[in-house]
DNA sequence: ACGTTTCACTGAACCGTATCAGCGGTGGCC
DNA sequence: GGCCACCGCTGATACGGTTCAGTGAAACGT
């Protein structure tokens, strides 16, 4: 009733535990005759290595990690996550490698499960992401020695690799696009301002609005809920010069927004055209269906996965530029209107 | 630069390993004074025990799996998800434990990470998710021996204990307020129908709608995704016979269901009343705000966590009930119009 | 004063695998 | 025919903990 080990095997075909090992493990030093009687009786009986005896030997712990660090009741509405993760396990399940997975509260509580997952062997190397501006998870993690990609710019993951795709092309795809439109009002529903790529489009944001002709911008930061996307809005919909287009950080903010919009008897697109960042069905399912830059999001995980295996396989390392996100236009941008700003 | 172990301890403290082994994980056998001395050594030079030694030696391999089985682009999209895993993480925290998480395609792939996790002491047990009806996976888990426990009815859930809440109380206090607002045809856009829920749910609506007066109810069975729900709805809104209210069983295709109904000119609630079952930020951020089926998820996960560890722990079995889910009504509800169906 | 118990600790075995040195046998080569 | 290389395998050891039997000394009881 016990689990086999090489012992019974080798017991079973009469020879050594090495000679088992050999075999089972494809390396030289067994005849292929004996290799194949030795495969047929693991495979009778039921073997399966022992992880722990395996990584004791010095191997590999066969697993990465992934910890996420954001408040619990946020990691439900995000999207992004699941289908990170998802990206990451289609990306696993060919190396027969597993996700560990820790939900923290804060980034020092971030570090301690590195420290702990590589004190104990647990992970072979992990996936950072919401990369933070001066992220303290950076210098700890290049001071462990835990192999390592960061998903942000590369600007703030010190030695690490980062795998990371350009977002201001699309930020400038959309302000262009607005502008083209007629906007020359914007407005942007941020995420939180700690988060690296939100200082980037930040200040990407304010210089390419000038650069496209958009005299009036501005920016509010939120934790990225709805509850705070539509607060953010509402106050940029009552201003006395409010903006003919906002863009929003996330989906579910951008729907909160539309519908405050629609309770402020706003009509988008005609009064007010509304561009969410990251899109999920959640994005098509809505009235008007909204326009999104959307990105691959598992694709991403699939490689920032990819290069980890190689970083812990082979060491290589070097960042790795993924395909920007693209500008969807749907129903939620239109030409301005005549009532927006500029006829203050 | 290698890790430290206990021999390293062993050696500083001129004790033996086992001494400093006992020390550590306060079992008797040393002096308190020894003990504290070790301690301080262990703490000094950073050690961590190393997992692998630690399981090879028979003990746990502290960690649990989850399988989730969906295809990969439905898992981002419903809350539900994250939402559990959050609530699993925040009661393995306290003990140290970790998660493993695999998304496999189906049932097959689900039962193989079984075998591989168990066999190789990966785990020390399971969580099972979306209970099908004759789940596959039940009999499978029960061979192996590997402690789980079930989220689902327990009418399924074989020997293994189920952790679940009932939903027919919950179903019919839906029900009864729909019929006492004068709703005489309910619809029910439901999930998967080989989920054992989805089958509960579509028995028990069938009899309650009878019981309760509702004269006319049907059930459509989508995937989950706003564009079925979408669908659905359209369908039914198109017939003759349309129903005036709607139930469905998720919230991103009650938006999706919501979104149609506007896009046909109908207003909701005054010709169409809307319940979403599980109630995500999503069920408020639109308009009008859907009234909902609430259940704290991350709750339903903490509790099947806290059984399992009493599991694997103490061997003790037994199903738990959780606390019903509850409605919640917003605005999307309302009686019953003179439009409905009743004027056919 | 002597046997017994308790305490604090040691030394060794053990978990299941990887890996390495070594060994006998075979075949090739000069 | 003697030497070497190579093959196929054995036996031992390492990995880092846990655990158990055993030991010497001190404390205790009678």
């Amino acid at each position: 009733m016990k689990r086999p080990t090489i012992a019974d095997i080798a017991k079973r075909a009469g020879v050594s535990k090495g000679a088992v090992s050999y075999a089972l493990n494809g390396l030289p030093g067994v005849s292929e005759e004996t290799r194949a009687r030795i495969q047929a009786i693991a495979r009778e009986i039921g073997w399966r290595p022992n992880l722990a005896a395996r990584s004791l030997s010095g191997a590999r712990a066969d697993a990465i990690g992934l910890v996420l660090c954001r408040p619990a009741r946020f990691l439900g509405v995000e999207p992004f996550f699941m289908e990170l993760i998802s990206g990451i396990e289609g990306e696993l399940a060919a190396s027969s490698c597993a996700l560990m997975l820790q939900v923290v509260p804060d980034h020092e509580a971030e570090i301690a499960v590195y420290r702990r997952w590589w004190g104990e062997g647990r992970v072979d190397g992990a996936i950072l992401v919401d990369l933070h501006v001066d992220d303290p998870r950076i210098p700890v993690v290049e001071r462990l020695g835990m192999p390592a990609v960061v998903t942000g710019h590369p600007s703030g993951t010190g030695s690490l690799p980062a795998v990371w795709s350009d977002e201001v092309v699309v930020l400038r795809e959309v302000i262009e696009y607005l502008a083209a439109l007629g906007h020359r009002h914007i407005a942007r529903v941020a995420g939180l301002p700690a988060l690296l790529h939100t200082r980037i489009r930040d200040e990407a944001f304010a210089e390419i609005c000038a650069e496209s002709g958009v005299t009036e911008h501005q920016v509010v930061h939120t934790d990225y809920t709805g509850e705070q996307g539509a607060r953010a809005t509402r106050r940029l919909l009552s201003s006395r010069a409010r903006p003919s287009a906002i863009v929003y950080d996330n989906d579910i903010m951008a729907v909160a927004g539309l519908s405050v919009a629609q309770e402020m008897r706003l009509d988008v697109p005609a009064d007010l055209s509304i561009v969410a960042w990251d899109d999920s069905p959640l994005s098509q399912v809505v009235r008007p269906s909204l326009t999104a830059v959307t990105r691959d999001i598992p694709a991403g995980g699939a490689h920032a996965t990819r290069a980890l295996l190689r970083l812990i396989e082979t060491g290589e390392t070097g960042s790795l530029e993924g395909p920007p996100a693209s500008l969807l236009p749907r129903g939620s941008t239109a030409p301005a209107g005549k009532l927006a700003s500029p006829a203050l």
